[in-house]
DNA sequence: TCTTGACCCTCCTCTTAGGTCAGCCCTTTT
DNA sequence: AAAAGGGCTGACCTAAGAGGAGGGTCAAGA
């Protein structure tokens, strides 16, 4: 017994452009192809098209599923990786819906949601690590004895700075980790930028300024670990790009 | 002070790439375009990002973010909405999570994964019970009005589907006997890794259709008193349990 | 003033897993 | 023989950008 698409998709509930696609990326050939060119499936074929989606429905992509009908070596190496995959998946899923929650409180109580709950949503996801999260609160101190007064420009102004700040210290961590020169062109420009920030928001910071700054967060325990506890190797990291930005501007 | 792609990019961690698409949506439009045709964003458009970022963490797609920044009236609903789509969503990767264990497992043990265990993980999606709803009442008559009937296929397939039948039959019974609900989890699973069974194996049976089928076994004769045979109320206990899954998965 | 390198622009194609026509061919039924 | 209901290919569409080609702009050093 041989079917045509419109019946394996009324079997399968696949639609038949998905049968279309599946044969032409090679997931699901039919055995045969009738002398008008209708595509004709036995019994094998819908046997591997339960197995296709079964995958499927573990949220493989089609290419894998390829594979992992190919060669059942990696199997269980590509079911353990997709587990892995999907249990990320579903930890950043919860946060989201925690931070979702906290919104939807936050605007039933009238207030209008302000910057910092904003980002309160962030600490528990990949882009925003813990760490961040404290140096969100000293950054203000961070930047001078008392930046974090804020004398003109309000509340909003002084939270788009801490969180300005808090990318800035995230593009440097990130630059050590992926192994960048502290005197490459990319980071000295990434300084810059960040001086120029700081400078427009009423903070004059040159970048002899910024590299004294940064060598006493080194000799500062309190400021040295709480970027330490950012990234080990941070604070001499910044230390040094700054230092490099400074001597070249000299 | 204004900044260029590549500033707000650094400040920002968004690329360049996303700050041309926002653009081209409309999402976040430059506060100045400079005489060569650059892009300049002012303190506002930073802030404005930071809401955008804000909202695609918590997976809202690009045009509806537009929407929450424009009228703030529907940004309660969407919220709300956009969380219980989150659950849902959560919900379904739990399950699949718990179906890639389950073959991690299986192969683990050097069983070769068959089809009951496979389809076990779709009980409890969506996805098994609203599609199949209306082709199938076509499909009861188009292939039959009887799928337990093996038309062709072979005999060891036969001799599976004959088995799994029985083996169903008898957990329907024992559920009978210990007197679980017929609108029990329990049952009301099992009722549906049977269908997924038989969808495994070329017979299209939608819930409802398998409703339709208990029915008709009540009233046929021949039927009824072999299921009577086996257990006395199994015909009625089987249709009850039926109808429940049918009116659960409309 | 010229060049170099870092930016910037637009426009094009590509990605997933198919959905949606449009236009034409095949099969079955009336 | 014609109508209805398939089937086929092929082109274009989706979200959220990524990547690259080809070309213009800006600041600095020689």
């Amino acid at each position: 017994m041989l079917y045509t698409v419109k019946e394996v998709s009324a079997i399968s509930h696949v639609t038949v452009k998905a049968l279309h696609h599946y044969h032409k990326l090679g997931l699901l050939v039919p055995c045969e192809i009738s002398e008008a060119g209708y595509r004709l499936y036995g019994a094998k074929e819908l046997e591997r098209l339960q197995h296709i989606l079964f995958y499927r429905e573990l949220e493989f992509p089609l290419e894998q599923i390829k594979e992992l009908l190919e060669k059942e070596d990696d199997r269980l190496t590509l079911l353990l990786r997709q587990e892995q995959q999907l249990l990320q998946r579903k930890q950043r899923l919860e946060g989201v819906i925690a931070t979702l929650r906290h919104s939807v409180t936050s605007i039933r109580e009238g207030k209008p949601m302000n910057d910092r709950e904003m980002f309160k949503g962030f600490e528990t996801e990949e882009a925003w690590n813990e760490a961040l999260k404290e140096q969100n609160q000293h950054l203000g101190q961070t930047y001078g004895m008392e930046p974090l007064q804020v004398e003109e420009g309000g509340v909003p102004d002084m939270n788009e700075q801490a969180a300005e700040a808090a990318a800035f210290m995230k593009e440097m961590a990130d630059s050590l980790k992926a192994g960048i020169r502290h005197d490459h062109g990319q980071l000295q420009q990434a300084i810059r930028t960040h001086l120029a920030f700081m400078n427009s928001h009423g903070h004059a910071v040159s970048a002899a300024d910024f590299a004294a700054q940064t060598r006493f967060f080194l000799s500062d325990d309190f400021h040295r670990q709480m970027l330490e506890g950012q990234q080990t190797g941070l604070a001499y990291y910044l230390c040094a790009a700054a230092e490099a930005l400074a001597a070249a501007a000299e």
